[in-house]
DNA sequence: ATCAAATTTTATGATCAATAAAAAATGATT
DNA sequence: AATCATTTTTTATTGATCATAAAATTTGAT
């Protein structure tokens, strides 16, 4: 009694790396076909044609359409885990080094992150209420550091918690603009350095206050 | 020769009153629908159900889909020429003043708000490379007064352009949050006046300065 | 009560997601 | 190199949605 084993095929080694091959070339079409017209334009069918194979094949290799979807969002927050970077310490440096770091990585495949991104909107995953949400841990990565406020750098006329969001709204606003094809990612790096260098100015100490002044008035000659 | 008059049906007077009643019926169920539950999930038939008619009876009032999703857009236009405010001087009061009469707008029917907005995002017709697109007059709308610069209020360390533009976003990205559902309309005048409020800060006077921390450190004991 | 015009409905086509069943391709084994 | 069990792809089909043409019904001024 008991299952019936299930007995490995016989040429399924190779198979299964030919078939991740064929899903990786399909993947990457589907990749620049919704960054480039967006999710509500993307069709199985589409795919299927421009991939040279049919719409069960489609089905076969990646499920439902929502699977597809739901593909580039665990591939997205596979990538995210990876990249926790520990920055310099000082506000301006360290809001350039965040803002660069990212910049870099989206620009080796700003295809997959558009697509990636959509996913994540559609599928609503950066819901602020959900309770221990990507939205709720990518606003706390935007608080200010402690250090700021030590070394008097941060007044703390503000609340920590309101430079935290407005640091952490700058970015969701860029990202929306970037995703939406409005800007680039050279007006998406400037609109976020703009957004958290104001944040910062409105609770700084006046030796840097100076010099986001300058930073921020730098920008708009650009 | 020459064409052919056009000869006015006999009972046309009453059967117009007659259409635009039924017409206005059925696109209250429409705002309801989308507002409930997005333009992705919105369907002529399901509209057509709810109001008790055939789906091509929607055809027949109100064309294709996409001219159900542009009558939100010009409805909304036409309301918005006619909310040209001429608000107080003083930059808290103005800020509250201005916030404060647009919510009160959306409370007055907050689900054509919802509708039309989306309408308008999923038309892009808030492109911000649009020369002279809503997005660009609404962002000079955001400009801080002329009157604040000349009684000292705000320094002018920063361009007033600067400002604008973060006065702009800070408005632009609360109500993507609440047409997504995410904020309510409580949230959505705090988030604004929260964003608009530590912009000003970033370039306020010490006098304005004071009365703003105040003004935001009161905000988040809310 | 009549009837011309407007309106709604029945019927139909076109597109897309999805699945079942049939046909073809694959590659380890002999 | 030929075999063949397994996987993969395709053909065929279903169900949902938007859209329109043509037929049937309703409307309201006379």
């Amino acid at each position: 009694m008991g299952k019936k084993e299930k007995v490995i095929a016989h040429g399924n080694v190779a198979r299964q790396i030919n078939k991740n091959l064929r899903r990786e070339r399909i993947f990457n079409i589907a990749k620049s076909q919704i960054a480039k017209n967006g999710l509500e334009a993307f069709t199985i069918a589409e795919l299927a044609q421009e991939a040279g194979v049919s719409t069960p094949t489609i089905h076969n290799l990646f499920g439902k359409k929502s699977d597809i979807i739901k593909e580039f969002v665990s591939n997205l927050i596979e990538l995210m885990k990876i990249a926790t970077v520990n920055p310099p310490i000082e506000p301006i440096e360290n809001a350039k080094f965040i803002i660069d770091n990212l910049v870099a990585s989206i620009e080796q495949d700003k295809d997959f992150f558009r697509a990636a991104l959509m996913a994540m909107e559609q599928l609503r995953l950066l819901d602020p209420r959900i309770p221990n949400g990507l939205f709720q841990r990518a606003r706390q990565v935007a608080a200010p550091r402690k250090e700021w406020y030590e070394t008097g750098l941060l007044l703390g006329n503000i609340e920590p918690g309101t430079i935290m969001k407005e640091v952490h709204n700058t970015n969701r606003l860029a990202r929306i603009d970037w995703v939406n094809g409005y800007i680039d990612l050279n007006q998406f790096r400037h609109q976020v350095l703009e957004g958290v260098l104001l944040a910062y100015a409105s609770d700084a100490s006046p030796e840097l206050y100076v010099r986001l002044i300058e930073e921020i008035n730098g920008l708009s000659k650009l």
